[in-house]
This record gives C-alpha cells, structure tokens and sequence, in this order.
DNA sequence: ATAATTTTTTAGATTTGTCTAAAAATAATT
DNA sequence: AATTATTTTTAGACAAATCTAAAAAATTAT
C-alpha cells in the first residue's frame, strides 16, 4: 500500500502541482523550464505520468493532474514541509537553510514513518514558510494571506509565507530581519519604483524593492 | 564537501563493509547474495569502486575497501544508526520495525543534517540493536560482548546486541521478550542440540534454539 | 491566409544499474 | 597432473532518465 514512485516522478508531480495551482493547467515549457530539464524529456515523463493515470495529457495540448496524480503530490507536500517544519522546530536549522535538505526527506515514502513523525511534532498546521501542511487525507488548512502590495498604509499585519524558497531571497530576507512571524506596517509606498518602506517594532525603517513586497504575503492584524 | 554517492554505491560499501569484518577481505559471491544481485552485476560495481578510489581490487581476487572507503562506509553506518535511535526513541516505533525505513533515511547525505540530529538525539554511543554509532569522525565505541553462547551457567548478562537486523530473528525475540537491554541467565544447557533454558526476571524460563543463542549478544554483569 | 516563429514531439544516443549467456580463470577431485 | 566443477569476468541487452537534433504541430505576425 506503499505510493512507489521514483524520485524523479515525484519531483514532476509535485512541480506540475504548483504550477497547475489554484486550477489552471501547464504547458511543457512551463515545466521544463521549473524543472531545469529539456522539453524532450518532459514530454517522455509526461506520457509516463499519463500511463499511471496520474495526469490528463493529449500531445500538444496543456494538461494537469488527475485527481489521483493531485492525491499523491499532496502526500508529497505533506511530507515536504513535515520534515521542514523538523528541521527548523527540533534540528535548530535556520528557516531559510531547510528546503534542500527536505527535498531529499521528501522521497521517503513510509506512511508509517510520515504519520509518526506528524505526531511527534504536535501535527502543525503549517511549515516554517508559513505553508499549510496537509494532513494524513490530504486537507489543508487555509490561511487568509494578502500580498504585501496590497497591504494598505499602517496597517499592522504579520508575515506568514514568502512566494518561493530561491536562497537569493531567503538571503534577503534574512539580511533584512525580516521573517515568517514578522509583525510590521507600511509607512509609505513609492510610486516611482514601486518600493515600499516598512517598520518592524524595535527596527529602523527599512526600504524593500517591489520584488521584494511582491514576494511577501501577510496576514492583516 | 558532500560526499555524493549514489544510493546503490552506498549500499555496495555499507555491505562489504559488514562482509569484511573485523578485517577479512570479501568475495564477489558473498556480495553478490547479500545484495540479491548478480555476480556479474557486483564486477561492474567492483570496478566503478576501483575506479573512485575506495575499494582494492584485482579481477579474479578477494578485495576489500581502501581506507578511504572504510571512512565512507563509516559515515553510512552512522546515518543509519542516528536515524534508528531517533525513529525508537523519538517516533515510538518499535526495535524490531526500524530497519527498513532507516535503510531510505541513511541514504540522506547532508553532513550539517546527520550531525544536528545526533546532537538532537543527545550524542548517543549506541543504536536500538546495541550496535555502536560512529561519531562525526568515524570513531564507535566498543562494547566487550560475547555470544550467548559463551556465557557461563548461572552468570547474570545483560542483551547489548543481535546478530542481524532479519525480520524473522526480530519478531522471534519479540515472541520471546527478549529486547535489548533484557537482564538474563542461563538456567541449563542441552549439549543435544545446543539450545539454552533462559531464564529472565518475573517471567517463566524460556527454551531457545542454539541458532537464536548465536545471534544473540550479552554483557555479562 | 500565408509565412515566420515558437512550442512540442519524435528519433536516436548516453549513463546507470541491472540482467542472461558464454568465456576465462581459479579451485577441487580423482 | 589432468579433468571437472566453481567462481568470476566479459559481452551484449534492457529500462529509466536524460540529452541533442530534426520533424511536426500550434501560434503569431505580416
């Protein structure tokens, strides 16, 4: 009763479920180019996926996950953010240094192991990034998070996830002292560039790049 | 600086590793039935070892890992280990169950992740077997046991390890409730065919076969 | 609507780890 | 010592996951 699927399958699966994500569908480029493989070798995987009744694909159209192929990237993800939530939570791992290694942790597919260590960990709603964490049938938790661009002026609101785990932006972040947790407001937004400048409690006020807000999601309080 | 072997190279060092203790050499049949492969598939590996360094090899000859091997074939055994203690001690899960799953985990290199465990895991000597785990440098403690069937008539021992980590003997102690840790003496033995009457604290004595006898190692106290 | 461009797929090759069958080397027997 | 048996290696093949180069389909532009 044990999913087995190879690395590899995984890898695509869980990427074409970010990518698909909140209904849309992919394209193989799309893929490839998440993946860092060559289209050639998507398109293979692709017919593999389709074979396994993972996924709905017809040669040169777009295609997303059946509803088994969304089943199983949600028992990847728990898994995925299961370790990460270990990593920071018990290993003393910094927030931004976790996501590596639980790409590899990810792979291993024991239920038994999952379901332990879920326990072990109190069964937390959601990951170090402020990523829901599904449970053992596949349900998440959602949270009402707005972009940081959209936050309105002086509004007090607390970071709780952050759009991707690039090391580039968790370097930033971690330059700039600002983490999942973080409770701080908008003091002026600049039309010019579209940079914003923020004050975090105890902090001098700090300038962030509108890529930067683009990348953060917060929590109005 | 990460070590970066495949899984199955891994898997090929751990076991000549265990083939050529305390300091024998290993054959390419012996190999060849620990791993259920074949032979033939074994020379191919054996050559790909040469080749990086960590196995002395000459086709036709016995071999053995080069230090360099034996070094790489520690690090293994340490993740193994680590990660049996931790899914006991920490995930509940039974002595008996922890094989299999720490065979995936093992197979996790990053270096920051297997020493932040072990310091989680409070820097333990000894894995749920009683077999010792290596440090960050590759040294183990050693234990002085001796085989159950070498422990005198009515000299009070105590179970530090087993033999091997097979399904079968683990779930035959289990039946017996005979764990690591389990304080015993020998009540009787049958020179007939070798089997000992044990006997352990508050339960019945117990019969057990010369073969389990030989799988079994004590501390005498 | 036809041509140009982009996307996707097919075809053929490579690497890793495996296999079987046959050949070569070593070990055991008579 | 010569023959037989066993062990080990070589040779050739296969599946998985990747690649490059070329062909086919879909999209965009003129």
């Amino acid at each position: 009763m044990q999913s087995n699927f190879t690395s590899t399958e995984e890898n695509y699966i869980k990427a074409i479920y970010h990518l698909q994500q909140p209904d849309g569908s992919v394209t193989t480029n799309e893929l490839s180019a998440k993946l860092h493989t060559r289209p050639a070798t998507v398109t293979d995987m692709l017919k593999k996926l389709k074979a396994k009744k993972l996924l709905h694909y017809e040669p040169y159209k777009v295609f997303q996950l059946s509803p088994e192929g969304k089943k199983v990237a949600l028992t990847i993800i728990r898994r995925h953010r299961l370790w990460e939530f270990f990593l920071v939570e018990k290993l003393a791992f910094g927030w931004d240094e976790v996501h590596e290694v639980a790409e590899e942790l990810e792979h291993v597919g024991s239920k038994k192991l999952v379901d332990k260590l879920d326990a072990f960990l109190g069964f937390p709603k959601f990951d170090p990034h402020g990523d829901p964490i599904p449970d053992s049938n596949g349900k998440m938790s959602i949270i009402q998070q707005i972009c940081l661009t959209e936050l309105p002026l002086h509004k007090p609101a607390q970071v709780v996830s952050v759009g991707s785990q690039a090391n580039e932006l968790l370097e930033l972040l971690s330059h700039k002292s600002i983490a999942i947790g973080t409770k701080l407001e908008i003091k002026k937004k600049f039309a010019f560039d579209g940079s914003v400048e923020l004050k975090v409690k105890n902090l001098a006020p700090v300038n962030i790049s509108e890529q930067l807000a683009k990348a953060l999601f917060v929590k109005p309080l």
